[in-house]
DNA sequence: TATAGAATTGACGTAAACGTAAAAGGCGCA
DNA sequence: TGCGCCTTTTACGTTTACGTCAATTCTATA
């Protein structure tokens, strides 16, 4: 719908401008050209993802996302969508930023990463374990809150009919 | 156990301090003596209540507590053990300081507090809302964690023994 | 070329409920 | 009378994940 909008700056029109708008040199400081170039700027990223231009900026500040630059604008590959599909998915099911972190930290392509699956593991256990007694929190939290509910209607229905319930 | 320690201290010496070191005048500015008197110090209520002393005054800055005074050191009476019993009732069923604040200025021990209880009722029933949607929210959280910690699984198991499972 | 729309960095603000010194006064007890 | 414990006030610090200007620059489009 509202895509279409920028449709016409998306693909082509980035990758030209990276070529015209070129550092005198013709691909030095830009590490890949990623063949299949899927770059997009802080703007697209954001819509895609459903989160703000600060939320991007701040993760790059915290070391969670590591975009290109063109200049001084930003340029997200798609290894950054993924990072950034993986910070989301980390906030969804509890994790800190800091967490988030120090488990992508241990990424490394040409390995097994074996210690990182064990550590996201790890943390993953005591998340949810987290998760589960802050579940627990929640249903004492309803029951009780249900039970005072009951209780404040009851001194309303007395108070509006005093006359019959009180004998009982 | 602990609480022999200062069981010498406490019920009629405080009592005793309080009139001996009277303020000249006999009874004015206590405004009562409660003839049950339960008067407690700040220690002896952050004990019985499970909370520190700092949350005590806290409370009592925020306007939530108002313990009466010997001199400098706070006292406070069964009615401020009530109305801790209910900030604590609060704010496990998670309402802010300022919601159970606004419930409580609402007392008036001369009406029928119908207004209080219709209020509570209102935020309660908004509360009761909030929490049943993070228990959703953590259902959720529930679910997609542990989905992913299958996927993690996984993958270690594939890079432990890679020879059998790879095939199937 | 004028103007609006992106983008940049920097820096302070927010929310909630206290924690944590710091410096000082009072009290009972041995 | 000295020690130790309790209490008081004041006030800045903590945590997390951004929000909200502000001032500026770049770029594309009409």
């Amino acid at each position: 719908m509202v895509q279409d909008r920028d449709a016409t700056r998306r693909g082509k029109p980035v990758t030209m401008k990276l070529i015209s708008a070129g550092e005198t040199a013709a691909n030095t400081n830009n590490v890949s050209v990623e063949a299949g170039e899927d770059l997009a700027r802080i703007g697209e990223m954001a819509k895609k993802y459903g989160v703000t231009l600060r939320t991007l900026r701040f993760y790059e500040d915290k070391g969670l996302l590591n975009p290109q630059r063109d200049g001084s604008t930003r340029l997200y590959t798609r290894r950054d969508k993924a990072r950034l599909k993986l910070i989301l998915l980390g906030r969804k099911v509890g994790f800190s930023l800091r967490d988030v972190k120090q488990m992508m930290d241990l990424y490394d392509p040409t390995g097994s990463n074996t210690k990182q699956l064990r550590l996201a593991l790890d943390k993953s256990e005591k998340q949810l374990a987290r998760l589960q007694k802050q579940r627990a929190l929640i249903d004492d939290a309803i029951n009780e809150l249900s039970g005072s509910m009951s209780a404040v209607r009851q001194m309303l229905a007395e108070r509006t009919a005093p006359q019959a319930s009180v004998a009982s």
